[in-house]
DNA sequence: CCGTATCCTGAACGATACTG
DNA sequence: CAGTATCGTTCAGGATACGG
């Protein structure tokens, strides 16, 4: 067991199999605290069925405060991930609705909306166990 | 330690124009703590190619601390996600690899790493350009 | 209706030192 | 080698009140 810890000298940038490259680890990091955002990943999930108010995206994530609501859309807004649509109409009518760059990540984020809600149950089971074990 | 006490029992959800069942957001919201969490992340993908050692995966994931390492190690394995493995030997080897649910995970979690290096350039523009339209 | 501003609590995190 | 314990800081995020 000696030769393949010596194995360092990263010649090939990122491969599926190697180890992370120190630079990608910033960005990864970067771009995952966005999009692995709890908020972040309800606000374009509950877009993906097309441009929404301010007020509608409140009543559609019970929970949010008025404060991470508005933080979150600037953020993503300045992503790039969605737009925000001021209308100047009497009363005032602002819509957001996913750009294209938001629709790619819409795609990547279903999925993981979707495991946690397949195995949450499971997870929950395992740290009953996981506890009980450790109670000992 | 680690008390979860967000119980929201809503009973009754605001109206039909909750597009999440309310009791699925507290759900999402754990489960995305942990598959969102950008630590939980990094481990679960670094652990793709098969069991490694803790000091492995210190090095494998720059800028970890051993007190990070140790608690996203601890919480993976309080949720099923990956297993550790203590050899009685001296000295001392513990091995940690993916179970069949942390596998899973990892399906879903790579395309994630693999949608944040693709797109960081692109966020990273927006992010600039946001800034300069709003420096007025 | 659509936000912004302010205060405040506690959880996350890094650094450091110590054990089996 | 593989952790644990403790401390100090930072900062996310909720509550509240006010402005356009």
């Amino acid at each position: 067991m000696d030769s393949v810890a010596a194995q360092d000298d990263n010649t090939a940038p990122p491969g599926p199999c190697s180890r992370w490259p120190a630079e990608s680890i910033g960005t990864i990091r970067q771009v995952m605290a966005r999009a692995g955002d709890k908020w972040s990943t309800l606000v374009v999930a509950t877009l993906q069925d097309g441009p929404m108010r301010y007020t509608d995206l409140q009543r559609a994530i019970p929970g949010i405060s008025q404060r991470m609501l508005t933080l979150t859309l600037r953020q993503l807004q300045r992503d790039g991930l969605i737009t925000r649509t001021a209308y100047a109409e009497v009363p005032p009518r602002v819509e957001y609705a996913l750009t294209t760059l938001g629709a790619t990540l819409l795609d990547i984020v279903l999925p993981l909306i979707d495991w946690a809600g397949n195995h949450h149950q499971d997870i929950h089971q395992n740290q009953t166990a996981f506890d009980a074990a450790h109670a000992d």
